[in-house]
DNA sequence: CTGCTCGGTTCAGTGAATGAACTCTCGATG
DNA sequence: CATCGAGAGTTCATTCACTGAACCGAGCAG
């Protein structure tokens, strides 16, 4: 799509936030690290999105205080991608692009649904749960569900298999240690 | 949607929102809509955007149904661009993207602020109002403050200085009719 | 007739995304 | 020791969207 970089000319908020999260494949980069995904592979076959992209947007990431690097592993040095403090406070953007696009962008209704995990009721637009008062449920507490039709997801990578599950975000795809 | 523009491998709500929301622009232009912008060419001086880019995410919204034109004189044919309801779903996400934009990606705090137009008070990152108890705020109802410092706005069109001032979302930039 | 505004279209040049091939380190296997 | 494979990249030619400047055309205004 080459999404240009900045937008130097546009002094307002919304135009430093999308110079970090509004480049091609960043919020999908994203929505998967709340999903539990964290490591480069992981990315990469559930993205199908080209190594170079995948490595500028994680540096990117990590630079901009969005992503951490932790690592998993000494030799050779391996690290899971996390998201910061400042990435969880997406959280109400990934929600909220997912939501409008199960409602007005996605031809037979969303395909995931996000469940306050302590009562089921599916998140509002705001993304709190009504039943329980909650203003703002945060991500560890949600639950996400998935509604493939019979044939099941359409992708067929170990990450996709793992994410047509019911489960809590942000819970490691890889074995829970 | 063209070649190259779109996420076809993942089956996902937000990838589809994506395709309609997220090129390059397109959320700039969607929040300048909801600063009561309507017009080709007050998009086109407030955003400086090259007039072929604005050309086709305006008929690419109005494709998808965010925005609609509404003819605002007949002969040469103009017309207003204005959100549908489903743009107007969007607020959740523009604002959850400038408030975070304002606290992590705007060195001296956020530029604008919103406000919950009956109260004053700011919105919180739901988009709520934590004073009047009110889940989502609608847009309508939401003020937008200014907060430049001693010169002003580092931009200088027409458009910007009246976005300068405190006022309502979505009302018209021009002629308050 | 001339100039001006508004809302475009056209087009050459640039630069980001793509995808395939290659690299490097290390642990495990034989 | 030699080989293999996993993980995480880098390199590079090609493609394709964005850029910006020039051009176009309808309808006023003087």
């Amino acid at each position: 799509m080459a999404l240009g970089t900045d937008y130097a000319q546009q002094d307002c908020s919304l135009a430093r936030a999308l110079e970090v999260v509004g480049e091609r494949w960043s919020l999908l980069i994203l929505r998967d690290a709340f999903y539990g995904v964290r490591r480069f592979n992981d990315f990469l076959v559930h993205l199908d999105i080209p190594r170079a992209v995948l490595t500028t947007r994680l540096t990117a990431f990590t630079e901009a205080g969005v992503l951490r690097k932790a690592a998993y592993q000494q030799s050779p040095p391996r690290y899971d991608y996390l998201l910061t403090d400042a990435g969880l406070e997406l959280w109400p953007v990934v929600h909220g692009l997912a939501l409008w696009g199960g409602r007005h962008a996605t031809p037979g209704g969303p395909l995931r649904t996000f469940h306050h995990e302590r009562c089921g009721t599916r998140l509002d637009a705001a993304g709190g749960c009504g039943r329980c008062g909650v203003h703002q449920v945060p991500p560890a507490d949600v639950e996400m569900r998935s509604h493939y039709g019979p044939q099941g997801p359409e992708r067929d990578d170990p990450i996709s298999a793992v994410l047509a599950e019911r489960r809590l975000l942000l819970r490691p795809v890889r074995a829970t240690t």
